[in-house]
RNA sequence: GGUGAGGUGGAUGAGUGGCUGAAAUCAGUAGUUUGCUAAACUGCCGUACGGGGAAACCUGUACCGCGGGUUCGAAUCCCGCCCUCACCGCCA
């Protein structure tokens, strides 16, 4: 959520960035300045009307106790008076209060000057490459037909149980999972990362405040008995450990990993995009979550893109880099790098990791704030990456590693696998 | 699930209608003192949204789990809800 001072102070400039990622209504940013216009005035003249309040029942109370009781009857017809002025002006404040928010909350984070313009995933900028293509045997298979002939998921299984997208791993396929996972939180840590091992479900709040609610509710599966959320990522709970908390500028920066299934509803979706792998509905993952000072969020970003970038080149897959474009960016974000893996059988990018800095576009919603040396109070900034998604680079690894007899592995999983291939 | 107790500032915890935005202690912070460490002493030390000011700062209002009500006036009284803790039951 954008502050509603950055808007009024520059608004055109505003307006202009917006515009990249394909936002154009101007009424809503001007409705949002009248808006506060307006909560600014009543605000003031409705506090000089409480002060007036305050004021005469100090008076009363004087008065009573001096038994003065017909001047102290004079002050209460006037505070009675006042009273039905207050109620209309704070029922109209609290109306412009959510209009407000409601605004705010349909304007996307402002795209970094970084960010190229663009309206789709065909406009993003390749950023770099890395990792060798491999040469794949003679009759090379996509990895869902490697996963039947190997048995490493059930898919149909998987369908029995839960339904479509939630596969059943199993046999090496199933400790593949356990491998990737402890790997990359060994991997994490050893960079400093925090562990943590979230709740799976979040309540509406930790949903509103990483921007999950209002918009992408249709994304996520809800437990309304309870009123919770299956979290789409371990973004959602790991952030929000730190929502509504000031904390000491020297605690910056706050650098947490956890592992998690992810949760997504993924409505609507069909196809050849969702063969095997590439699209599920219950997946694990790795996250990454920093809080950072302002100043520094970029060079963070940096940094984070060069950790997955390690990641990714350790497990011997080529990839590349891109920067999103404005028109593909997410809501939230301000700038975006996606990591793909070359998927060598299917011929195609699996997106296995985005890394964003959302600048203070989260924090302003969930009030993670800082105090700085001079003791103010300021919002500070969250980033947060895939370290790695599970799924398309398992897709990828087996389609990359796969040899005339079995599939092997990358050397860093060897330890995890008990073995240097996978069958 | 049952019974009981309770939700006050970073923490502990006082406060049953106006003198309370809130005692005290601890933590934090700035300083003084002492040869160092430590201790002692002194000052400061909640948040949000307004108004004024270049700023330091001054000032208004709101907030004592959340929402309503009573009252001239509510942390304090009443109603509803949420949550936490303890014990019992059940269970991994």
């Amino acid at each position: 959520m954008l502050q509603v001072g950055l808007i009024r102070e520059h608004k055109a400039e505003v307006a202009e960035r917006l515009a990249l990622k394909g936002f154009t209504d101007k009424t809503l940013l001007d409705t949002v300045i009248s808006d506060d216009d307006a909560r600014r005035r009543l605000q003031s003249d409705n506090d000089a009307l409480l002060a007036r309040r305050n004021q005469a029942s100090k008076e009363i109370g004087t008065l009573m106790s001096n038994g003065q009781k017909a001047e102290a009857k004079d002050l209460k017809a006037e505070v009675a008076i006042l009273k039905n002025t207050v109620e209309a002006n704070e029922r109209r404040l609290a109306e412009l209060e959510i209009s407000i928010r409601e605004g705010l909350q349909r304007i996307p984070n402002l795209p970094s000057p970084l960010v190229p313009p663009g309206i789709g995933a065909d406009d993003n900028v390749e950023v770099r490459r890395g990792g060798a293509m491999p040469a794949l045997p003679e009759g090379a298979l996509p990895h869902w037909d490697l996963i039947r002939r190997h048995d490493l998921i059930d898919f149909e299984t998987g369908v029995k149980l839960t339904g479509s997208g939630f596969p059943l791993y199993k046999g090496r396929g199933a400790r593949l999972q356990r491998a990737l996972i402890q790997y990359f939180l060994d991997a994490n840590t050893a960079a400093g990362y925090t562990e943590y091992m979230p709740p799976y479900l979040v309540n509406e709040a930790s949903a509103h405040s990483t921007g999950q609610l209002p918009d992408k509710e249709g994304q996520m599966y809800y437990m309304p008995a309870d009123a919770l959320y299956l979290i789409p990522t371990a973004e959602v709970p790991v952030t929000n450990i730190y929502r509504d908390e000031i904390v000491k500028e020297s605690d910056l920066p706050i650098r947490m990993t956890a592992h998690s299934p992810c949760f997504r509803r993924e409505a609507g979706s069909f196809g050849k995009e969702v063969r095997g792998l590439n699209r599920v509905h219950q997946f694990d993952k790795v996250e990454i979550v920093e809080i950072v000072h302002p100043d520094k969020s970029y060079e963070v970003l940096d940094r984070m893109v060069a950790h997955v970038e390690g990641l990714v080149a350790a497990l011997g897959l080529p990839y590349r880099i891109l920067r999103l474009c404005g028109g593909d960016m997410s809501f939230a974000s301000a700038l975006t790098y996606d990591f793909e893996v070359w998927s060598a059988a299917q011929g195609r990018w699996l997106e296995v990791s985005s890394v964003s800095n959302f600048e203070a576009f989260q924090t302003n919603r969930m009030k993670l704030r800082y105090r700085d040396a001079e003791g103010r109070i300021r919002l500070a900034h969250s980033l947060n990456g895939s370290a790695l998604a599970l799924p398309r680079i398992v897709a990828a690894i087996l389609e990359n590693y796969q040899m005339a007899e079995g599939i092997g592995l990358p050397a860093v999983l060897h330890s995890y696998m008990g073995s240097d291939r996978l069958v």
